[in-house]
DNA sequence: CAAGTGTATTAAGACTATTAATACGCTTGC
DNA sequence: GCAAGCGTATTAATAGTCTTAATACACTTG
């Protein structure tokens, strides 16, 4: 399902991350899909269970993933993973659009900026 | 000058940076003020020079001060470290927006959340 | 040139993060 | 109901990083 970079110098579990939830943000895995299970994924990587158990109580959290004791994981509808998300972002930007505010950047500065980036190549 | 809280966890550099960051966003310490020297900051807090030195070479890069070889350190002026500041907020702001953008949060929402922090409560 | 300044290098210690070992509790199907 | 599968909790070993210190070097000035 992935492989590892073991040159990679970041965490396994955070790999597994990375790539589980890029699987699901391209689609490549469907709403209630049946993950592989912690002992199963972590057999397949070679890792510990707990490992991919970290994996997926990450995803979890940031709502890729729900979960169901003694059944296992699946793969939440992209309606609630994408509105957790944009949530988050959401608070991202009201929090540097304050720290802005506060020193005392004017409107027209922030304006600008969300013209630039939200400028359509094709309108 | 300041005082340390050994209760506190982070480390000590970065509670002498805040102090310091402080007392000159305030304007306690004007514009071309000389700094403590290294040594001596570090024999009144009791700790080592240099822990002062990381201190000093993180307030020179966040611009707050400007360091003369042989010399010492010296407070520099408002409007350096404000425009310093400033970029750096500006930088957060656009990387907040363009992940939103990217996700696809209507500019809309974005305008919105402008307006909310910007709305002045004595216009 | 001596006394003051900032700087660089290296190493020791503390602390945190990651991973593993192991045992537990829940769900399902026979 | 019980065995085989699942997720979960606790604890510990290990690796790695971060912080701080020790020490020696280089520059400026009176």
């Amino acid at each position: 399902m992935i492989v590892l970079d073991y040159r990679d110098k970041r965490p396994i579990y955070e790999q597994v991350v990375e790539k589980l939830e890029h699987l699901i943000v391209c689609g490549a895995l469907e709403a209630n899909t049946k993950m592989p299970s912690v002992r199963s994924l972590a057999l397949d990587l070679s890792v510990n269970p707990n490992t991919i158990q970290r994996a997926y109580a990450q995803l979890e959290q940031d709502g890729y993933l729900y979960t169901v004791v003694g059944r296992g994981n699946y793969v939440t509808s992209e309606q609630e993973w994408k509105s957790g998300k944009i949530e988050q972002l959401m608070t991202e930007v009201r929090e540097a659009l304050t720290k802005a505010h506060d020193i005392g950047v004017p409107k027209e500065d922030i304006w600008n900026a969300v013209s630039e980036i939200y400028a359509e190549t094709t309108p």
